[in-house]
DNA sequence: ATGCCTCCCCGAGGGAGA
């Protein structure tokens, strides 16, 4: 099976743009992140008409999840637990049924910046709770991934120009560190674990020129359990979609898993 | 460079993104 995680930056603004990409790409699961729509306006009629089953984590003007799948989905879970009192739409997660059952969740890890302050508390608070859900994922033994704009650069070969980043929060050694911490508990980064080196970038700033100068970062990822990476076949990122009309200043990342 | 551009809210111009 094939699944994808992209950031979209508006599903309304995004309609058009997306549909070629599935034309093209023919992902079978489709993780969506910044749908900035509530639930009664995704226009799930337009993917249920490509033959995707949609389910949305929306909510009014910002953030928002959504999935999109060619194969059943089961057990949805809407919202990241561990805090009732969050109302940010950023968690989406389900079971796909292929060959094999894989546990998908969808994430949209909060920017976090300026830092210090309240933004900045919050991923931090986030990454926690990420921290207690990605345990609970390794223990169960579950054939599982997680992946979305992580908000996070792991690594200075994952920007361009990383000292442009060194006291941004999606590269502060105290974001980069609790990332670590997920991936310690035993994830594997899909994509570095077939890609290596600079210029691998999933991001791309409106302003600038930047796609046209390559000034890019790489924070959209898939994080697996063993389980899951046993089964990784492929793995890559669009970034042509990038250079396209309206694009997002995201492209799509996907991976082929043996399941 | 507290900007640059683009999305959302709506129907002006501000919040948010990264």
């Amino acid at each position: 099976m094939k699944i994808a995680t992209y950031n979209i930056n508006g599903i309304k603004a995004r309609i058009q743009s997306l549909t070629n990409w599935l034309k093209q790409a023919k992902p079978d699961i489709v993780l969506l992140q910044e749908i900035k729509s509530v639930d009664e306006n995704f226009p799930r009629e337009f993917f249920e008409n490509m033959g995707y089953q949609v389910e949305t984590h929306g909510q009014k003007g910002f953030n928002g999840v959504a999935i999109l799948s060619k194969l059943p989905l089961e057990d949805i879970v809407r919202g990241l637990p561990g805090d009732t009192s969050d109302t940010q739409a950023r968690w989406i997660e389900a079971t796909v049924i292929g060959n094999k059952a894989v546990r998908v969740c969808g994430l949209y890890l909060p920017n976090g910046n300026p830092v210090p302050g309240p933004k900045y508390d919050y991923k931090l608070e986030w990454l926690r709770r990420l921290k207690k859900r990605a345990e609970e994922l390794i223990k169960s033994e579950e054939i599982a991934l997680m992946a979305g704009d992580y908000n996070i650069i792991p690594q200075p070969e994952d920007a361009a120009k990383p000292h442009e980043w060194i006291a941004d929060a999606l590269h502060l050694p105290q974001s980069r560190a609790a990332y670590r911490e997920i991936i310690n508990l035993g994830f594997t980064d899909a994509f570095r674990s077939k890609h290596t080196g600079p210029g691998h970038y999933s991001f791309w700033d409106y302003q600038a020129g930047s796609w046209q100068r390559n000034i890019g970062i790489r924070i959209d990822h898939f994080l697996l359990t063993a389980t899951c990476a046993d089964l990784l076949i492929d793995v890559g990122i669009d970034s042509c979609v990038r250079g396209d009309e309206k694009p997002s200043d995201h492209v799509p990342v996907w991976l082929q898993l043996d399941a």
